[in-house]
DNA sequence: CGGCCGGGTTCCAACGTTGTACTCAACCCA
DNA sequence: TGGGTTGAGTACAACGTTGGAACCCGGCCG
């Protein structure tokens, strides 16, 4: 609203805005904060003076006075995963609607990164944290019954133990929607199977814990239908960026040429499989099948559009962060786990071989 | 490190570590700081004592004392287009290199987020902004001669008045691109080109500034080919998703069926341009070439493999973000201006007609 | 007409940290 | 031996805000 920038070097405080309108610094403050007991003259001018100096609360201060900053952090592994970025978004809309900010971390960079989210940084700042630990779930569950902040954490297992005593959990079931995708192809008519998602073992855990989980389910599903999933093929990839899927189609392709269907451990490797098996000449759906899993917002537009597994991203925004404000705002009741719901979406990629 | 959880319900504070360690708080403070004037013996003494406490620092309280926050926020529109999910990435990346935190903001839905970004919100917080004003550009550049807070902006006009004082601009030459992209379709022997992401005309200017730079660009390199921009069809698009560039391409096959080249405002338009030629059977590149721009992560997997303009979007989070913690470090020189480089990515989608 | 009530406001302290000024001891060279 | 320097540490104030206690004043009831 003002026209004229301010020539002060510092900003603008409640004492300068007190100062000008003539009343105390608590005064402004509770016309600030929209306080009942103020006479509409007095607010008048108080305004008139914030309008004028231009100021604004410093959170730091609120925060340190009041103990909440209003600031969330959320942690993923990498925007670069359409998967993620989307998901993110989901995040950063909901939180505006409860009116708070959002801190992104992405911790692609392994255990450190994870550690550090999860115990909140050098830093101390925020009032809860939103993550997906990938690599030291197992560690934090065994180290602790109450978590050093309030916690909601989007995971695959049911965990073994019991929930530290503040935080919640948003499940999502791995290992039933990759079966559900599974079955989907072995509907349609399709018994040479092979997965593609295995990563190699390490002695570090490498940084997609669902990996395992979305291959049992895949097991578990051709077992269901009598087939020994002990022949299916699974070329391990390195990643699980389109890349990795392009070179293990490839593979496929040289050494397992029966290969009539294809269950990815996400879109991106999908993706890649789907370009893998162009450059080969493999038509699909018609010779061979692809589902992929997450349901990024390549596939309907990816050739031939990409059935996929569609975990309900909205839902875990929403419920995820909703969860948290409770917490926040002083919830204290047991620890709440939720499933989050999914359902195939079916496109070309998997219509019947004609 | 510690294994039994805190059961105090304040998390520790400087003084319960100097407490323990027998210390004045000022000596903790220079340990955790790695002050050098204290004697080893001190500082393991001081160590133990913030191990055995969980003692981490507030940054509300220390934001307040020192008035820096080691927060930077980062706003682009949305995280749903990959583009910017991808640019978001590198800043983040760059960001921890540089030792601070970013706070993302997305600005999709219009002016008056992109005000609230570019004034710092309702909050004072963070110690300065990167951005990319769609809407408000003019605006903040008549009215102001020094922004309310460290600014490096990215851009794709030259600003017409003088930079403020405290602000820095990455700009992007739309124009000199999209001329290029153009270019190179007519190089290939395409003469019929059509541009994909003219936006309605409206009262309120539309959230893609870009949309006629790139425009022009396109223009400029038919004029220079002796054709007249005015007869290349362009249909409008409702906005910048694949959704809008199949209903592009559909109607261009209904009404322009002599287009033999297509520039797509963006990756996302271009992506959905394939589609939804591919619904209609044109083949690409053989009939009809397409180029984008953005050279977003999907442009090598789609099929057929994307042409793209692709800005060094390293180069640009990398300098912006340098700049801007320049700025915030006390840098007082004019403020400057660079331009960032781009290349064209050429694939299969712009491939010579045979 | 005095005491009480409560709306409107002011005053004060405290949130956790760090820069400045200060103290105290040990050490060094003239 | 003494003045100055350096190293190690302490005490205190201040950053901007808000909750609570205290205060003032006009109106109402007894």
């Amino acid at each position: 609203m003002t026209t004229e920038p301010s020539r002060r070097r510092r900003p603008p405080r409640l004492r300068d805005v007190a100062d000008l309108a003539g009343v105390s610094m608590k005064t402004v403050s509770n016309v600030v904060h929209g306080h009942p007991h103020v006479r509409p003259e007095t607010r008048r001018r108080v305004q008139a003076a914030i309008d004028e100096t231009g100021y604004r609360p410093q959170l730091a201060a609120q925060h340190l006075r009041t103990g909440s900053s209003g600031i969330v952090t959320l942690a993923v592994p990498s925007l670069t995963f359409g998967y993620f970025s989307d998901i993110a978004q989901h995040f950063i809309d909901r939180a505006r609607e409860l009116d708070r900010t959002v801190l992104l971390h992405t911790t692609s960079d392994g255990r450190e990164q994870e550690l550090e989210v999860f115990t909140g940084f050098k830093r101390r700042l925020g009032d809860g944290v939103i993550f997906n630990p990938l690599l030291i779930e197992e560690e934090i569950f065994s180290r602790y019954e109450e978590f050093p902040q309030p916690t909601v954490l989007i995971g695959e297992h049911v965990p073994d133990g019991a929930l530290p005593r503040n935080a919640d959990y948003v499940r999502i079931d791995n290992v039933r929607a990759s079966a559900d995708a599974t079955s989907h192809l072995l509907a349609t008519g399709r018994r040479r199977l092979a997965f593609v998602g295995a990563l190699p073992p390490g002695p570090a855990p490498h940084p997609h814990g669902s990996a395992a989980l979305r291959m049992t389910g895949f097991g578990q599903a051709l077992d269901r239908h009598g087939i020994d999933p002990g022949t299916a093929p699974a070329p391990e990839v390195a990643n699980w960026h389109r890349t990795d899927g392009r070179r293990a189609a490839h593979l496929l392709c040289a050494e397992h040429p029966e290969v009539d269907g294809i269950v990815c451990g996400n879109d991106e490797l999908a993706l890649g499989v789907l370009a893998g098996l162009r450059d080969r000449g493999r038509r699909v759906p018609q010779e061979v099948a692809v589902v992929g899993y997450d349901d990024s917002p390549d596939a309907p537009f990816a050739y031939p559009s990409l059935s996929s597994i569609s975990p309900d991203k909205t839902f875990i925004a929403r419920l995820a962060l909703d969860m948290l404000a409770e917490r926040i705002g002083g919830y204290e009741g047991p620890p709440r786990m939720v499933t989050a719901p999914h359902q195939l979406i079916v496109r070309d990629s998997t219509a019947a071989a004609d």
